[in-house]
DNA sequence: ATGTCGCCTCATAGGCGA
């Protein structure tokens, strides 16, 4: 099964580029992020293929989840604060999975309430992450993480310095996702590896010289984590015509009812 | 500080968020 993640920045201004790309890759599932509409265009996919869900509201945020099986919707917002009303949360079942798509808050600048909000929200996050992991079902959450897990994985540290994506704090509660027992597909298969990144600013050029940061990831839960075949970054869209910021990044998990090699 | 997108509106320019 082929689960892909994309950060669109707005469905309106990107859905010819998402169609094109469903029909060259054609994976079993796609997480989209930054809608930046009140509706998603459910009708646009379902030619090719795709049924839909989606969160959104008007001009910020909005997450779908787009597959080719059956998609069962289990929650629309995330745990442990009822006032929060952005559209940055998606939780289903797809092909006895559980999948979820996440636009975690970018935070910027460093210190404003938008700051606080993010820490609040991995927080809310974490305990979700936690109470996931006692459950039977194996679990993916994938989507634009707005975290610079490590300094590999940017281009230039410095440049990253005073940016809520780089943070002390935002990085040490990703880190404490890993350490519940949460994989890093990217990173589990490329150790060490620097260089390879899924957002590029749109100025200065920065895509022309792999000026990126890598904050678009796929975390697995340890039992499906066995089942990781591949992850890998597609850079295409980024070089084309009026592109998102973001670029897609995929994973191969193996059928559960397949031995390990 | 700046760069560039995409959204919205006391709308065809400027503010906001990223």
């Amino acid at each position: 099964m082929v689960i892909a993640s994309w950060n669109v920045n707005s469905i309106r201004a990107r859905c010819e580029h998402v169609k094109t790309w469903l029909s060259t890759w054609n994976p079993d599932v796609l997480l989209l992020q930054e809608l930046k509409a009140a509706e998603f265009p459910a009708e646009l996919f379902k030619p090719l293929g795709y049924e839909s869900a989606a969160v959104t509201q008007k001009s910020y945020n909005g997450v779908a989840i787009l597959s080719r099986h059956p998609i069962d919707v289990v929650s629309t917002t995330l745990i442990g604060d009822e006032r929060d009303s952005h559209a940055r949360f998606l939780e289903a079942v797809v092909n006895d999975i559980r999948i979820v798509s996440i636009y975690l808050p970018n935070g910027n600048p460093i210190g404003s309430d938008r700051f606080v909000y993010k820490l609040a929200w991995m927080d809310r996050f974490h305990q979700q992450m936690q109470i996931w992991l006692r459950s039977e079902m194996p679990t993916l959450v994938g989507g634009d993480f707005n975290v610079i897990p490590e300094d590999i994985d940017c281009h230039k540290p410095a440049s990253w310095m005073h940016d809520a994506l780089f943070q002390p704090e935002p990085r040490a509660r990703y880190r404490a996702l890993i350490g519940l027992g949460y994989v890093d597909a990217f990173r589990f298969l490329h150790p060490g590896q620097g260089g390879y990144f899924t957002f590029w600013d749109y100025f200065r050029k920065a895509f022309e010289y792999n000026r990126g940061i890598r904050i678009d990831h796929f975390l697995l839960s340890p039992g499906l984590a066995e089942r990781l075949e591949s992850c890998e970054i597609d850079k295409g869209p980024r070089a084309l015509d009026k592109p998102s910021d973001h670029t897609p990044i995929l994973v191969q998990i193996r059928d559960s009812t397949e031995t390990a090699r």
